[in-house]
RNA sequence: CGGGGCGUGGCUCAGCUUGGCUAGAGCGCUGCGUUCGGGACGCAGAGGUCGGAGGUUCAAAUCCUCUCGCCCCGACCA
């Protein structure tokens, strides 16, 4: 492709609302176009991307025998209250969904379960015909409450989304197996540095579930990883092995201490030095909702952690918790925020607590009346130790949980998602199959995502300079830049023509800046804004068949026009073995 | 949904507090000339219903009301 031919328009300053880099590289690239929040024109250059991505995801699902196929984006309210989920995303205010004109209600599809399972149910009859997964590239729809970062967390984004069947759940945990290696191979392939993860299963249920973290600062998850031992874990998931607490002091009574305005346990440790902050305990009010009601709870927990409202919310098996107002928060202790404690709660108040103040004694915990604590206060003296739990946040520095090394925590961005789904959506939507025993039985699924194109912005997040994109190759808009300094030039004419026809009929994607009256230092910008990678320079010794071998990173060379095809052969080999 | 902010040529922004003359700058764009290896320079140009509607006023980008859109923080989030 000629870049004379292309419309190819870039913006020397950043547009006002990117956050983060991908975004604002791609914007003035002329990658992407917003038309709305959270939707994005993809531009030539970005489609080149995003097929390319398409294309290796394709590659290794075919190869691991998964079957393609497309489902509707427009998809039936009906559909979805057999599933259950229709009035929770309707809630939630994520779904897309609209009127026909007929009056029937119908929703952009924010994800496939239903209409997967509505197609194979009517297809499976018997476990001869399992297992098998399929799998789509599509758009999908979700009103994001905040769409933000670009392509990052859009309302609109291409998802590669796959769907295994299987007659039991051993047979659904080796779908599983075999989907965590496609994806491996997948990202690998892409040229991402990635760490896999367990994971929360969150909203669409079910039992194993892993993550795909593209490693990078700005991600918007953060992850619990130990180099010893390998595990790795989302931190919304991971668990960790605490220090001890210190040893109990001297009994003394229990007995209130006036604490004025000392709402947390920093204020707390200024009032009482000698205090360590793991013999502190703070009561935390959550707002537990279920379908049919509310809950308050106090979780409580030791001074130098943090509670971890994943945890919470599986344990109590609510559909949402969220921090207590002020409002309930008085109503449940008597007093201002900030001295909840356990001993004088409202009756109506479910006292938890978490495994980190397990055989903490003679401890500091709010007195449930404003500007007091409690002081020397001891489980099974002064009030029973209420069932305890693991809500704890993992910390950086924990001791992993097999006690081989510390936990780091570092930053994420997820691309990828695979769960083992269990038989939740084919018993709401009784998608059943007829067993070798001659019983009917519900269909094991398993389903498996990739964000396609937040796949392609968070390659740039990973791979970028203060100059421009630097794109992994295999995922490049054009493997090969030819950028000719002067086009017009007649020596530079010919030498960029024949590199250019010797690279198109070795059948490798190039890119050939033949544009006239654009400065060099124009096109040197421009060529390392796009970030292709691999790039030769046709300039003043075009002559004497000389050019520059000059990739995106990287040394410079000063080579024959054969030289410099020799390298890219061997470039492209390096890459693709 | 709660809090805050912003809508002015294609892009980034100034002007608004305290209403007043043909609404400005830089980038980009067009033409001519000079340049030509890291976003060149000169000259001459094109391009704006100041997000929209209504109102106040002799007069509105500027003040008031409504409305639409966008951004940030939070909640939220396969």
């Amino acid at each position: 492709m000629k870049l004379s031919q292309m419309l190819f328009v870039t913006l020397r300053e950043e547009p006002a609302d990117a956050e983060v880099r991908s975004h604002a590289l791609m914007a003035r690239a002329g990658f992407i176009q917003k038309l709305a929040a959270g939707i994005y024109v993809y531009g030539p250059m970005m489609w080149r991307v995003l097929r390319k991505i398409e294309n290796i995801v394709r590659e290794e699902h075919d190869r691991a025998g998964c079957l393609e196929l497309l489902m509707p984006a427009v998809q039936p309210r009906e559909l979805w209250q057999e599933s259950g989920r229709w009035d929770r995303y309707v809630q939630d205010g994520i779904l897309f969904h609209f009127a026909d004109r007929k009056g029937s209600e119908v929703c952009l599809g924010p994800t496939h379960e239903e209409v997967i399972t509505t197609f194979v149910k009517r297809q499976i009859q018997s476990y001869k015909q399992m297992p098998v997964t399929f799998y789509q590239i599509q758009t999908k729809f979700r009103d994001e409450i905040r769409p933000r970062f670009g392509l990052m967390r859009g309302r609109e984004f291409i998802m590669k989304d796959a769907y295994s069947f299987d007659p039991s759940a051993e047979a659904m945990k080796a779908s599983y197996e075999r989907m965590r290696e496609v994806y491996r191979a997948i990202f690998r392939r892409c040229g991402l540095r990635f760490t896999p993860v367990e994971a929360d299963s969150g909203a669409i249920g079910g039992s194993g579930s892993e993550e795909f973290m593209v490693d990078a600062d700005t991600g918007e998850d953060a992850i619990a990883v130990c180099r010893e031992s390998g595990y790795a874990a989302n931190v919304e998931k991971a668990v960790s092995q605490i220090a001890p607490p210190p040893p109990a002091p001297e009994a003394i009574a229990m007995h209130k201490e006036p604490t004025p305005g000392a709402k947390s346990c920093e204020d707390l440790q200024r009032l009482f030095p000698d205090l360590p902050l793991e013999r502190m305990l703070k009561t935390v009010l959550y707002k537990a909702s279920f379908t049919e009601r509310e809950e308050i709870v106090a979780v409580m927990a030791r001074g130098d952690r943090e509670i971890n409202e994943v945890k919470l919310l599986n344990f109590l098996d609510a559909l949402n918790v969220e921090l207590a107002d002020e409002q309930t928060v008085r109503q449940a202790t008597g007093a201002e925020p900030g001295f909840a404690g356990p001993i004088g709660l409202a009756d109506h108040v479910r006292l938890l607590a978490d495994a980190s103040v397990e055989g903490v004694q003679g401890f500091l915990c709010g007195g449930n009346e404003t500007d007091t604590h409690y002081l020397d206060v001891w489980f099974d003296r002064d009030l029973p130790q209420p069932p305890s739990h693991d809500f704890g946040l993992v910390q950086d520095g924990d001791l992993s949980e097999d006690g081989q090394g510390r936990l780091s925590i570092t930053r994420g961005i997820e691309v990828g998602h695979i769960f083992q789904l269990g038989t939740k959506y084919s018993e709401a939507m009784s998608a059943q199959f007829q067993d070798e025993d001659g019983k009917n039985k519900a269909i094991w699924m398993g389903c498996y995502g990739i964000g396609v194109s937040r796949v392609a912005a968070s390659a740039i997040e990973q791979n970028h300079d203060a100059n421009g994109m630097i794109w992994p190759l295999p995922i490049a808009p054009y493997s090969v830049l030819l950028v000719q300094m002067k086009a017009g030039n007649e020596d530079q004419d010919r030498v960029a023509q024949e590199l250019y026809d010797q690279i198109q009929e070795a059948g490798v994607d190039v890119l050939w800046d033949d544009r006239v009256k654009v400065s060099p230092g124009a096109k040197f910008k421009d060529a390392d804004l796009i970030g292709i990678p691999l790039r030769i320079v046709i300039g003043r010794d075009a002559k004497d068949r000389k050019v520059e071998w000059k990739p995106r990173v990287g040394e410079t060379e000063v080579l024959t026009v054969e030289g410099a095809l020799e390298k890219l052969k061997v470039a492209l080999q390096e890459q693709n073995s």
